[in-house]
DNA sequence: TCGTAATAGAACATTGTGTCTAATATTTCA
DNA sequence: TGAAATATTAGACACAATGTTCTATTACGA
């Protein structure tokens, strides 16, 4: 691949992230990430149809990753390397979780646990109908969601290792593991 | 108050709702809806400041019936009025899970789930910290979001009853009582 | 019925989007 | 290396949607 493209889809993506930490996603225009990536207007739409379609490419970048790891732990192998996934990029992840009008950016994240849980789901041994499987990855995907934001929410203080293992524990004991 | 304010109101709300189920609330315009309700522009922000302000005080009607039907039973009071509402405005909530773009609609609904979850949590006799309650509340309000979607994805034909049964199951005991 | 407040309608400035052009720079590969 | 292919640039552009402002008209409540 010619090295130009290579540098520009780059500066793009790393400049719509530094952006997405600063002032959140739906608040970032498309002149502000050729400026900061320092790219011609014209360059922009020449790799990407819009903007969202730039925040996807990088978030299939963080799918197959996922799905990589997972191939190589058993179960409910999404959850670690994506809490490290966010606790490496804690500011942007803060951003956001935290500005309500991006909350699309999370749903796509969800999309993406929710495609890996159902792997998961044959992995448990589930036995239930294609209906009830899809549930259990839907559910699987919330609770981590609420887990991730919550954990978020606080700073993200507590270690990786003990956020998985409260998610571990919610998903298969339910309310009752809590306390 | 005045008929008037009450009537425009009322119709501006009625509209939105409207296009929401037709296409989705991030592609209804300002434009859309004033012509939908046949009312002039500049009465349209004489009561609302933007399209955002318009479709929270539609949250907050919902957000205040939950609370009061929460009040009569006990715990996760908000789950069966919340189903209720949801199948009585069947397609407009399939819009709005249907929508990608229109997350933040979901979000939204999300977040005063979370808030009515955290009453539940006295409820439920919590005694854990401050952090590990709100855990438990967003928790909770994943879980059910996870329910309601995979709901409405599949027609929302399970009766009320079950749907409300299996969510209570799967926040209590988690993913094992779930086949 | 009268004064007040709400509304209609249209014009307006502003912001952001996505397209296009012709000139220039960089890369690839023969 | 040199030529052909391709990527980049700057700027202008049409377009769509937003939110403001103005004036005349209309509906309301007391």
């Amino acid at each position: 691949m010619d090295r130009r493209v290579q540098r520009t889809r780059a500066l793009l993506q790393e400049a719509l992230l530094a952006l997405m930490t600063e002032k959140g996603y739906e608040e970032t225009t498309v002149q502000d990430i050729i400026d900061r990536a320092n790219v011609g207007r014209a360059t922009f739409y020449a790799h990407f149809a819009d903007k969202e379609t730039l925040l996807t490419s990088r978030l299939e970048d963080l799918r197959n990753m996922l799905a990589e790891r997972q191939r190589q732990s058993p179960t409910l192998g999404f959850s670690l390397p994506m809490l490290e996934h966010a606790h490496s990029h804690l500011r942007l992840y803060q951003a956001i979780v935290g500005h309500e009008r991006g909350a699309f950016v999370l749903r796509r994240i969800h999309r993406t646990i929710a495609d890996l849980a159902l792997r998961d789901v044959q992995a448990l041994g589930f036995k239930g109908t294609v209906e009830e499987r899809h549930l259990a990855a839907e559910y699987m995907a919330g609770a981590f969601m609420a887990v991730l934001t919550w954990w978020l929410d606080h700073g993200g203080k507590l270690a990786l290792g003990e956020v998985d293992t409260i998610f571990r524990r919610l998903i298969l004991k339910g309310l009752k593991e809590l306390t």
